[in-house]
DNA sequence: CGGTATCCGGCCGGATACTG
DNA sequence: CAGTATCCGGCCGGATACCG
């Protein structure tokens, strides 16, 4: 459980598949539309959403090379999860901001200069 | 974007609101409910959910000090998302483990002894 | 283009000890 | 009971260099 949890945990993960909604990408366009991840970790999380049959990984043998990334049934099955806690986020992400706005003026700092 | 979703991205998070689901439990209820958690990783985690207003803290001054910890609104219309993680989670487990199995079985290990 | 390989600083989180 | 404080090892992930 908690390893499959680990899974969706994983905030590039999420982003990633989020990506993949309704297209195939290959690597470079994955690299440019989940903004801040490094090369190092999007090889990573595609490996990882790879082995765990979420998307499948496609090599064109062509020059330049090409590679395709693109959801598995199972993986079209866990976006609608995926697209649901998107969706909290984004309706929520004022609120939240608030309330940490709020919490840090009336919880006072324990250290003081 | 990125810092809501790392709320959610935390394991911690997402069981201590499951747990949370129809009932308020105290401090050492929520230890033992969530297994494998430290003392210190589930304070962390519960400041965290109170500062962004998923959950309320309401301590009890009696002896032995009692602390009781529920969902706000906010919180309940998180966990809907969550459920529906955790039962994508339990649905496809064996699934993603077998996915697994066969991956690791057919790629080779690029470290060789 | 789409990766590996390697180095390494930071912080995550466990263990332990102490307190109101 | 429900925390805080402190230490510290491990691994996460960025930066960089190189390859098919």
């Amino acid at each position: 459980m908690l390893q499959i949890l680990s899974l969706i945990g994983d905030k590039w993960s999420i982003l990633v598949i989020g990506q993949l909604r309704d297209r195939t990408l290959r690597f470079s366009e994955l690299h440019r539309a989940v903004k801040g991840i490094s090369q190092r970790m999007l090889t990573l999380t595609l490996r990882q959403l790879e082995r765990d049959g979420l998307l499948t990984r496609t090599v064109h043998p062509s020059v330049p090379p090409r590679v395709d990334y693109a959801l598995t049934p199972l993986g079209a099955t866990l976006l609608d999860s995926v697209v649901a806690l998107g969706e909290w986020a984004t309706a929520h992400r004022q609120e939240i901001n608030d309330n940490r706005r709020r919490y840090d003026a009336t919880h006072v700092p324990r250290t003081r200069p």
